[in-house]
DNA sequence: ATGTATGTATGCAACATGCATATAATTGGA
DNA sequence: TCCAATTATATGCATGTTGCATACATACAT
């Protein structure tokens, strides 16, 4: 039995803060909605093909080959030969790894500033919240990809990443 | 001076929830993006401009013309004769009322089952940061509209709104 | 009265998307 | 060894939303 006002705080928050860094990222992209997205999953998961990149953005399979079509062609990343002669394994160029920088830098100053409100002690305890939001959130592998698909990994060791630890 | 791992909880769990938002109310939707957060703005503000419900949407004017012509000719919506002769006047026919219900219940089911793993306890503590950090995050009347686009105002006092109360 | 601002509507081009389909490569069985 | 089913990628096509520039009507101010 939820209070409904907790539900649209909820609510809110969530649609203002994704607003805000789905334009933060995107400024930083100039090539569309899934370019950030796609940027980070290829820096942090090298050699990635480019179905599994479509799973982890919850795109069709044709949207993403046009996607990487664009990333390449802005030489942001690279298609090269995979384990298979079919599958493309993609990488970002030297210019890709910057730009996604550029774009994890952008959605941390988003971030930061939103939790700017609250104290030290508030954020920890928001983070022990957040903790069982998101684990109780996960559904399977696929789904916690989608979810970490613009998280920094580098900050977020998978063995206390609530996402992560929700499949075991 | 923030902790990293809590910037990518909170970016996760803003990007997951808004994902399964958007996904839920715009299957109820059937016209595209824009228009479980146009019916429901149209709704609880009978009467209001294009102009306006373009402001609160954060779309172009022409783009909101569209929105509106697809309501329209979906018989969710009406134009009236506004104040001005310029102006038309946007109301919910009774099907409109009746698709902005299911919007708002789907909404309401995605953020109640998002928020089991809590206990009650755990939500009123989370409802005060979420309060917090809604009042620091808004800007001005517009951006308030705008954060407030898809919320049920029949659970939310205007009075107790973080978001309202920001722009005083 | 006349020029400026406001609200709405439309022509146009750009762009991302999904579906259906094509092509190439791999795998597994007969 | 060969053929069928599966897997990975790529492309033609149609659809749908968007913004920009522009047009038009109405309101307002000087």
């Amino acid at each position: 039995m939820t209070d409904d006002r907790t539900l649209n705080l909820l609510g809110a928050l969530v649609l203002a803060l994704a607003d805000t860094m789905k334009t933060a990222t995107e400024s930083r992209a100039e090539q569309g909605a899934g370019v950030p997205a796609a940027l980070i999953t290829i820096g942090f998961y090298a050699g990635e093909s480019i179905d599994t990149l479509a799973h982890t953005l919850g795109l069709s399979h044709s949207a993403t080959v046009r996607l990487v079509d664009r990333l390449v062609k802005a030489g942001l990343a690279v298609r090269r030969s995979g384990a298979d002669r079919r599958t493309s394994a993609l990488y970002l160029s030297r210019r890709g790894k910057l730009r996604m920088g550029a774009i994890l830098e952008s959605r941390k100053r988003v971030l930061e500033q939103a939790l700017l409100p609250l104290t030290q002690q508030e954020q920890t305890l928001l983070a022990g919240l957040l903790e069982k939001l998101l684990g109780g959130f996960t559904r399977d592998r696929q789904h916690a990809d989608h979810i970490c698909r613009l998280c920094d990994a580098r900050s977020c060791p998978e063995q206390t990443c609530p996402v992560e630890c929700a499949l075991k």
